[in-house]
DNA sequence: ACAAAAGTGTTAGAGCTACACCCATGC
DNA sequence: GCATGGGTGTAGCTCTAACACTTTTGT
C-alpha cells in the first residue's frame, strides 16, 4: 500500500521560465544572471515549494522578476534528463509567458541582474535552457499562428503595424501589409479607436484593441498563414 | 552554493500513460485496476527512476502494460496539484500513446487487469486521471488535424476507408468520403499497394502503407478539416 | 516640396464544399 | 439479381497571394 510510495526516490523540482516580450523591434527573452553559475545566463527560475501548484510556481517566479501579474503563462514541456543539472538531479517544468514590455518595471533588474536578449542573439546558456528557448519559440510560432495571443506582447492599445511588426519578428519573415490588415481585421477581434499613435510616423496610424468578450471566446483558428518550416509542437 | 539545493523540498514523481488504440469502429483508451486503489479503474502509471528520463520512464511503463516498443510517445502536460494525489504529494508528467491494436498482446492484460474503454463511455478514474484524458483527446485532436500521427493507430497496411472511420472516431463526426479521400491522397503520403483487405465488404478495398520517406520530413501542416470548437491545446 | 509611413482594392488561381452515380463481389 | 460497401468527378464558392497607388503630415 503505502509502502509503495515510501519507497520511491524523490526529486528536486524546479521550474523555469521563458519570458518573451517585444520593444517594437524585435523578440526578446528575458535573461538573468543567477546564484551558483553567476557567469552564464539562464533563464529565471526557482523551486517549487510545498502549497504551490506547479502553475502558481510559475507565476509566482515571473511576478518576482518581473513585478507582473496576470501575465499570459502556459506551460511548455518537463525537462527530465538525469543529467541536466550536473549538481543534482532536478526536473524542471518550463513555462513561456508573454509580458506587456511597457509595463515591464526595469528598476528590479539589478537585483536579478536581468537583461533582455534578442531571441536571435542568445548568449550561451545555463544546462539545457537553450534547449527550452529553442522550443518555446517552437511553440510560440505555432500557436500565434492559430490563437490570439500575439496581443499579449503589445500594449493595450496598438496600431496595425506594430502589430505587423510584431509577428514578422515572430517568424522572422514579412508580409504583405494589404494582405496583412486584411487578415486581422477580418477576424473581428479588434476595435478601432478614435485616437492615432502620435510621434513614430508622420501621419500617425489608427489605435485598435482587443475587444476582450471575443478574445474569450475566440479559441477557434485564426490565422492561416504559418511559414511551414516551423510547424512542429 | 549547494545549500540552495540542500534546503529544497524533494518531491516524488509519476508517470501516467494515456494508451489510445482504434478498433476500427472506435476510438478507446487502455486503462488498468492497480495497487492501493484497485477498485477504480485508472490510467496506467509508474515512478521515475533515479537513471531514467522521463521519456525513458514513459517507455517503460506502456512497454510494461502491453509489450510494445516503438511506440508513437508524446508529453502531454505536467500535473502538480499540490492535492492532486491524497496519499503524499506527488507531480505526475503524464503521456499519450498511440498503439496499433492489432500488435498489442491481450495475454497481459490480467497482470495489470487492463481494460479498452471507449472515449465517450469511460468510468470514473482515480485522481486527475479524467483530467489526463480530456486533455489527451483534446492533444490529439488537435494534433491529428495538422500532422500526420493518426496511422500510429492503424496496422502498417490499411485501407483509406479505414482511415476515415479512425478521424471520425477522432472527431466524432463524419467526413464526406470523396473529399476525405482526395485530402489523404493529396498528400502523398500514402503508397497503394496492390493488395486489398478481404472479409470485410464484398469488394473488397486496396490497401495502402505509409511511406515513412516523406513521413518523416512532413511535420508541416497536413489537412486542414479541424472541426472548430475542438481547438484550443 | 519631399520624405516616410499609413491606408486601401482588384484579379487570378487554388482549395474547399457539396453533391450522385457506377463498380465489384459474395450471397 | 441484389445488397453492401468501394471508388470516382464536377461546379460554384471562398480564400489566398500578388501586386501599386494615393493620403497624411512633419520637416
Amino acid at each position: 500500500m503505502l509502502d509503495q510510495y515510501q519507497q520511491q526516490h524523490p526529486y528536486l523540482l524546479a521550474l523555469d521560465s521563458i519570458i518573451f516580450g517585444f520593444d517594437g523591434e524585435g523578440l526578446k527573452v528575458l535573461l538573468v544572471k543567477r546564484g551558483i553559475e553567476a557567469e552564464t545566463w539562464s533563464l529565471m527560475g526557482g523551486w517549487l515549494q510545498p502549497n504551490e501548484s506547479l502553475e502558481d510556481a510559475a507565476c509566482r517566479i515571473v511576478f518576482d522578476l518581473t513585478g507582473l501579474t496576470n501575465v499570459y503563462l502556459e506551460q511548455l514541456y518537463a525537462f527530465g534528463n538525469p543529467t541536466r543539472d550536473p549538481i543534482t538531479r532536478t526536473v524542471s517544468v518550463a513555462y513561456f509567458s508573454l509580458i506587456k514590455i511597457d509595463e515591464f518595471e526595469g528598476t528590479l533588474s539589478n537585483t536579478f541582474q536581468a537583461r533582455w536578449f534578442s531571441i536571435y542573439e542568445l548568449p550561451p546558456l545555463l544546462f539545457d535552457h537553450g534547449d527550452m528557448v529553442d522550443l518555446a519559440l517552437k511553440r510560440l510560432r505555432y500557436k500565434a499562428a492559430q490563437h490570439p495571443i500575439g496581443f499579449e506582447l503589445l500594449p493595450e492599445k496598438f496600431t496595425i503595424p506594430q502589430l505587423q511588426k510584431l509577428y514578422e519578428a515572430i517568424y522572422n519573415t514579412e508580409f504583405d501589409k494589404r494582405n496583412f490588415s486584411r487578415k486581422i481585421l477580418s477576424t473581428n477581434l479588434l476595435t478601432k479607436l478614435d485616437e492615432k499613435q502620435k510621434g513614430y510616423s508622420r501621419r500617425g496610424a489608427y489605435l485598435y484593441q482587443v475587444n476582450s468578450n471575443k478574445y474569450q471566446l475566440t479559441h477557434n483558428a485564426f490565422l492561416n498563414f504559418i511559414p511551414s518550416p516551423e510547424l512542429s509542437l
